[in-house]
DNA sequence: TGGATTTGACCGAT
DNA sequence: ATCGGTCAAATCCA
């Protein structure tokens, strides 16, 4: 009951952010479009036959993976920001790919995609950082939309249908 | 043993 | 050159 009264909260607050940005379109901080920079490529840069072939666990910290690979997905996609107080569940299932020192913050960046990535290409990124130790406060920026087949949990549609009435 | 996380290197933009 | 974002080998854990 608690929890789900907290989730509800967390949840109305989202939906609200989330319909500011459908009216809104260009939200407080983000002026950036939905463009595709470089709309192939998805999956194709895991070509192993880079230089040797022979250069699986060669060295132990020496270029990890990398060779002549390039980023061919780095999107520039609409983001909403959602600040919590909590990390909660948002009904999908995230796997986390990276972590970062921001300069100006003082608590790292962590880097999310959605789990349906390899299975579904659903595109959906987020981003958590900390942004204050107490009360705690954690801000995350979601990017992209689910194109995944995961349907948000009984908990969030109960909420979703209740902010409606 | 396989999937998820950690973490340092790499890449593009500025 | 620096910084934020991403990749993927190494590691962790159920």
């Amino acid at each position: 009951m608690l929890a789900e009264n907290l989730v509800g909260q967390i949840m109305g607050s989202f939906c609200k952010t989330l319909s500011i940005l459908k009216s809104n379109n260009s939200n407080e901080d983000s002026q950036i479009p939905v463009v595709d920079v470089f709309p192939c490529r998805k999956d194709d840069r895991t070509s192993p036959e880079d230089s040797t072939g022979s250069c699986k666990k060669s060295s132990s910290k020496e270029r990890r993976g990398y060779n002549k690979k390039r980023y061919f997905n780095r999107k520039i996609l609409a983001k909403s920001i959602k600040e919590t107080s909590t990390l909660v569940d948002d009904g999908h299932v995230w796997r986390k790919y990276g972590q970062k020192q921001i300069l100006d913050a003082p608590y790292p960046r962590h880097y999310y995609k959605c789990t349906n990535k390899f299975d579904q290409g659903c595109e959906a990124i987020k981003q958590v950082q900390r942004i204050q130790a107490n009360p705690p406060q954690f801000r995350t920026i979601y990017q992209g939309h689910h194109t995944c087949k995961t349907y948000p949990t009984v908990s969030q549609m109960l909420l979703d249908s209740s902010n409606r009435l």
